[in-house]
DNA sequence: ACTATCAAGGAAATGATTCTCATCAGTGTT
DNA sequence: AACACTGATGAGAATCATTTCCTTGATAGT
C-alpha cells in the first residue's frame, strides 16, 4: 500500500495523488509525461484535472519520490524513484529509455567535482543512440 | 573572420547571422538562451527580430555550429561549437556553468553503450552542485 | 533590369506548465 | 457519526518558451 508514502512525504491522502502514485507504480512504462498520465487516468474514467496532475507531480518531486526528467523534447517526464540512483540511454530511433548504473562514472564524476571544488548535490547523464533493433530496421 | 563558417555551412551570409555568431564568439559568457541574444543585440542598437533569433540559431544547431543544451529551468540555452566535446558542471547557487572533459568517462560510457548493443550518437552529462564561492556564501 | 528564391520581422499560433479562484474532500475533534 | 478547519481539486485563464505564418525586402542568376 502505497499511502503510507504519501503520509511519509507530509501529503494528505487524496483520490489524485493515489491515483497517480498507483499509475506510476504499475505501469511498466517508467517515464512519463504529465500529459501521458492525465490521459490515461481520463481513459480509465477519472475526473482528475492536467492541473493537478502537474501540482501533484512537482509536489512529489519535492518530496522526493519522483524525478523530473528533461530529455530533448519539449516536456518533462516523471519516473519513480527506486531504490538506487541510475543513469539513462535512449533510442534516438523509437524512444526507447534504458537505465543502467556504472560505478566507475560515479566514482569519476566524484573526484571531477573534488577537484573542482564543488559540492554535488545531483547529476545527470544521459548517452543517445539507436538501439539494436533501430539499426536493423534501418540497415 | 567568420563569414566562412556560414558559407561552410551552407548558409547565406547575412547580416543576423552574422551579428549572433559575432556576438557568440566574442561573449566571454558560453551559454547564452535565444532570449539572452535576442536582448544583447537589442541593446546594441541591432534591429532582429526574436523568431529571427531563434530560427538562426535552430539553423546553426543543425549546421553543427552550435549545441543546444536542456539545463534545467524551461529555457534552453545555446552553446558555440568549438574543438572537442566536453561535459558541464553547474552551480546550483549562482548558476555558473563549467566545462570539463573526462577521458575514463568517455571510455565508460562508449563501454556501455557497446554492451548493450547501441551506436552511441551523442550523450550528456551534467553535474549539478554548490560552487566554491556559493559554499563559502551559504555557510 | 527581371524574376525566382531565400531571409527577416512581427504578429499570431502553439505547446507546456503554472496560476487563480470558487468549490470540495480529508483529517482530527467532539 | 456529524463538524469545522485546512488544504486540495478542477476548469479555465494566464504565462513562458518556441514555432509558424505571412508579407516585405534583399540576393543571385539570366
Amino acid at each position: 500500500m502505497e499511502s503510507s508514502d504519501l503520509k511519509k512525504a507530509g501529503l494528505k491522502v487524496t483520490l489524485p495523488r493515489m491515483k497517480i502514485l498507483d499509475l506510476m507504480e504499475s505501469s511498466t512504462v517508467r517515464h512519463q509525461s504529465a500529459e501521458d498520465i492525465y490521459q490515461t487516468l481520463r481513459d480509465e474514467g477519472e475526473e482528475v484535472g492536467l492541473a493537478t496532475v502537474y501540482r501533484v507531480l512537482t509536489q512529489f518531486e519535492a518530496a522526493g519520490l519522483v524525478t523530473r526528467h528533461h530529455f530533448e523534447g519539449g516536456q518533462a517526464v516523471f519516473e519513480l524513484n527506486r531504490e538506487g540512483h541510475h543513469d539513462h540511454i535512449i533510442c534516438v530511433g523509437c524512444g526507447k529509455v534504458e537505465e543502467f548504473v556504472d560505478e566507475i562514472i560515479e566514482d569519476q564524476q566524484a573526484k571531477i567535482a573534488e577537484d573542482k571544488g564543488y559540492q554535488i548535490t545531483d547529476h545527470s547523464l544521459i548517452l543517445y543512440g539507436k538501439c539494436p533493433e533501430c539499426q536493423k530496421a534501418s540497415s
